[in-house]
DNA sequence: ATTAATTTTCAAAAAGTTTTGAAAATTCAA
DNA sequence: TTGAATTTTCAAAACTTTTTGAAAATTAAT
């Protein structure tokens, strides 16, 4: 397969994978070509590859370096400015558990644990089901949160090293 | 707090937290509102307890189904279906991890398999890190998929036992 | 200070997704 | 069978999200 079709297919597909995740399409395209760039690369060069407008490129690009992906670069006596992203997919892969965690999972136990001491007769089995779904949720929401915590302190090997740490 | 406002609370934060994983909001509320009750409920329940009409209970719970999070319960004596969800926890997120492997890392993979032999100058700059970025989540991919599929077969007791015997 | 290049913003348009509700299909009891 | 209860379907409406593009803001060179 030559190169260019490679690319298209890569960045489609990247693309269609996104929106399983929650994040946009063309979020997740232009994540897709700055991974696969040598060298950073431009709006401009995103618009063109991609066939999109300026205003689209700007906001995902806006997003993108929220979620700590991808990075401003100036180039010496380059008037425009560059980007780049983050190619070590373990660095990518624990940016987005860390963000995810914090902006998803984090309220979410939270909120649970108001949710736990639910008034009323504990004989209601209406009562005893909430509050065994709830605490259920907490007490696995609980050791995933762990399990995150370690993997992205750790790096490329959290696999072996990190995890057995986490069981000692 | 009241039962009947944690259970709002619950079933509206629930909907929104499934947002975020690619699942539709009425899905997962009328998931949350399956693992509370303690028993089986009907269509019509469910109609009137999240104020949704028909067909689109109709829809979400086939959907449900589909991805093995709610059985149809016969009522002996009953002329309404009745619908119930799993209720351990551990085995929603098995269920669910196993299904997402199979819809979306696998083709993923698969997909990846064909990309890495783009033909081309490996000397190229563009063709080298094409092929670096994409062995790169290649390989990630595929220690992902091992530790799902530890975990997938393990159950309430994966996170103890089986890790362990997966680094054996 | 002026100007041209570049980036950012955001209202409106387009595209995509979810929900409704009524008609069609199915089920089951008499 | 027949008919009432129930479930399913699906086109149209409502809602949500994404995209566009042109105007405003910013930047940097002269």
């Amino acid at each position: 397969m030559k190169l260019t079709d490679a690319k298209k297919q890569f960045i489609s597909s990247w693309g269609a994978f996104g929106t399983h995740w929650g994040i946009n399409k063309t979020m997740a395209q232009i994540h897709a070509l700055l991974m696969i760039s040598p060298d950073p690369i431009t709006q401009d060069d995103i618009m063109d590859e991609l066939s999109i407008s300026r205003g689209n490129v700007n906001m995902n690009i806006r997003d993108l370096i929220n979620w700590g992906l991808v990075d401003r670069v100036i180039i010496p006596g380059e008037r425009k400015e560059f980007f780049t992203a983050e190619k070590d997919i373990w660095k990518v892969a624990t940016q987005i558990i860390k963000e995810r965690k914090k902006r998803e999972l984090d309220p979410m136990l939270k909120l649970l644990d108001q949710l736990e001491d639910v008034e009323g007769d504990k004989k209601d089995k209406n009562v005893k089901q909430f509050v065994e779904t709830v605490s259920g949720i907490k007490k696995f929401g609980g050791q995933a949160d762990k399990m995150l915590q370690v993997m992205v302190k750790a790096d490329e090997n959290w696999f072996v090293g990190s995890l057995l740490k986490f069981f000692k």
